[in-house]
DNA sequence: ATCCATTAATGCAAAATACGCATTAATAAA
DNA sequence: TTTATTAATGCGTATTTTGCATTAATGGAT
C-alpha cells in the first residue's frame, strides 16, 4: 500500500469530486480513479459509494478517512524527526565525566552544545574510571570525558583542557602556600587520595607527584568521588590531591595549593560511531 | 512511501543480513538492495550503515524501525477494523420500535442481531408514530420498526410479523370472553385509546373495529404509551384496545380478551442506505 | 419526455518503475 | 595470499502506472 494513494484518497474524501482532486493533486482523473480502485481492492473494501454522478464516502470509507488522516501526520512528523536524527540535530547522547570537571568546564561545554543543538538531548552519567572504556565501547555512553590516556584500539582520542593538580588542606592547616611543602612535612600527613588504578594515567600523575617529594603517603583511605574527598579533607580526616578544577566548586574552608603538575582532560569515543550527533559536537565544541 | 518498502526495511532491520532477508520476503537480494535504497533516497536520510561485509542500523534508522513497527501494527488493526465496518459486523444502527413489542419479538431480533454480530453496536429509541418517516429520512434512525403501512418514496417496507388486537380490561370486569362483547354492552365502556393520526394505518384498524360494532366509542383518553395505558386500565380508569403483543409484558391484574383483528408488524428503511450493518440485519433478522 | 452538460469509468499505447539474473567489488576469515 | 561471503550494479524483461481519448451513466433544463 502507497502512502501516496492514501493521500490521493483523503484529497477526494475532501472533495468529493474525481475532476477537482485530480487537478489538485496533479494527476489525471483517469489515474485517480485507478489509484482509488487499486486502493479499495488492496483492502478489500469500498471507500466510496459512486455512480456516475455523484461520489460518496461509506462508513468504512469515513472511518478511514479519520483514521489515517492522524497516521499519516504522524508518520510525517516521525520522518521529520528521523531526518533532525540523520542531520544530528536530534538524538541523544550519553556523556560520561569526571566530577572534578562538573563545576568548571563542563557547564561552557553543554552551554555550547545546547546554544547550538537546542533540540538534542543529552544524558550525563558518572561511570568509575574503570568501567569507562567498556561503556563506550558498550554503547552505553558516547562519549567519555576522562583524565586517562587510552591507546585502546577502536576507541579515539584528545585532549581538550589541562589542569594542575593541587593540594586540598582545610584553611586552618598549616600549609598555606608551595613553599610550606617538604618532604619532612608531607610524611607527617594522613592522604585521601583516589583508588590506585592500573594503567590510569592519572594515579600515575600522582605517585610521580609523590615520587619527585621521594617517599610514599600514608593513604587511610581510597575514593574516586572528589565530593566525598573534599568533605572529608574539610572535617580535618585528611589533606588529599585534587585537580585545581575543584576551586570552581563553592567550597568554603578549604585551601588549594597548587602544585607544578599538570594532569590532562581527555576526550574518549568509537573511531566507528556514525552518529552525527557525535560528529557535530566533536566539531562543535573541541 | 509504499508501505511494502517500510516492511522489508524492518525484515532487515532485524536480520541485518540482506540475502538473508531478501529470502524471507521472497525478494531477490538485488531487489531488495534497491528497495532499502529508495527509501533511503524518499527519506532523505541513512537508514543503514553498510560495507560489503556488515549491515547495520544507523540512529535515524534504529528510531524509525522502533516507530513504523508501531505505526504498521496501528495501520493494519485499522484496515482490519474498517473491513468489519465494510462487512457490517461493526458500526452503529439506530432502531426506533414501538413499546408494545420490546418484551415479544424485540427480544428475539436484538438477541439474532448481538449473537452473529458481537461487535456492533446497536442504539434503541422510541419515536412517536408521526415522527417516525422525518427521522428515518434526517438519518437520525436507521431502521424504524412500527405498525404503521408507508408508500413513502425512499422508504423500503416489510412485514415481519402481526398480531392480534385485544380488549384490555381490568380482572374485575365484566368482560370475560370475545362473547361477552357487544355493541350495547360496549357503548356504555370508557376507552383509553392512541391518539388517532390522519394516514395511520394502526388507528384506521382500530377506527374500523369499532365500526363492526357500529358505535363510535366514548374514548375519555388518548395516549401512545402503551405503558401508560396499561396502568390506567389498571387502576380502573377504562378499557383499551392494544396489540396482544403486550401480553408479554408482565402485567397483573388485567385481563386481555383477543378481538378478531390483525395489526401488522413492519420495518421501514430508507431505499438508498447502503450502509452494510443495515443489509446485514435485515439478511438476518428479517 | 427529451436533450444536454457533467462526470466517473475504461481501452490503449507510452512511460516509468520494479524485478531477476548475472556479475562485480569489497572484505573478513582461513 | 587465497577463498568465501555478501552488498552493489548493469542490463534486459516484466509489471505497473499514467495520460489521452472515448464511453456511459445521470441529473437538470427546456
Amino acid at each position: 500500500m502507497d502512502l501516496q494513494r492514501i493521500k490521493y484518497f483523503l484529497a477526494l474524501a475532501e472533495q468529493l469530486h474525481y475532476w477537482k482532486t485530480a487537478e489538485k493533486v496533479n494527476i489525471t482523473q483517469s489515474a485517480l480513479t485507478r489509484q482509488i480502485q487499486s486502493l479499495e481492492n488492496e483492502l478489500g473494501l469500498q471507500l466510496f459509494e459512486r455512480n456516475k454522478r455523484n461520489v460518496k464516502l461509506t462508513p468504512a470509507g469515513k472511518f478511514l478517512k479519520e483514521k489515517w488522516e492522524v497516521e499519516l501526520s504522524e508518520l510525517e512528523y516521525i520522518h521529520q524527526f528521523a531526518k533532525q536524527i540523520y542531520l544530528g540535530e536530534r538524538g541523544t547522547i550519553t556523556i560520561a565525566h569526571p566530577d572534578s570537571i562538573s563545576a568548571s568546564i563542563m557547564p561552557d561545554i553543554l552551554a555550547k552544545i545546547t546554544q547550538a543543538f537546542p533540540q538534542l538531548q543529552i544524558k550525563l552519567v558518572q561511570v568509575l574510571y574503570e568501567n569507562q572504556l567498556d561503556f563506550l565501547k558498550n554503547y552505553k555512553i558516547d562519549l567519555a570525558i576522562t583524565r586517562d590516556i587510552t591507546s585502546e584500539q577502536g576507541i579515539k582520542s584528545k585532549k581538550i583542557y589541562s589542569d594542575h593538580l593541587a593540594l586540598v588542606v582545610p584553611l586552618a592547616h598549616s600549609f598555606k602556600r608551595f613553599e610550606d611543602l617538604s618532604t619532612e612535612r608531607l610524611k607527617a600527613q594522613k592522604f585521601i587520595l583516589p583508588t590506585k588504578d592500573e594503567g590510569s594515567s592519572y594515579s600515575e600523575i600522582i605517585q610521580a607527584l609523590f615520587k619527585s617529594y621521594d617517599f610514599v603517603p600514608d593513604v587511610f583511605l581510597h575514593s574516586e568521588f572528589g565530593s566525598t574527598i573534599i568533605a572529608l579533607v574539610r572535617k580535618g580526616l585528611g589533606i588529599a590531591i585534587l585537580p585545581d578544577s575543584y576551586m570552581h566548586h563553592q567550597s568554603p574552608g578549604l585551601r588549594f595549593i597548587p602544585l607544578p603538575f599538570k594532569t590532562d582532560i581527555l576526550i574518549n569515543w568509537r573511531a566507528d560511531d556514525h552518529n552525527p550527533v557525535l560528529a557535530n559536537i566533536l566539531k562543535l565544541v573541541f
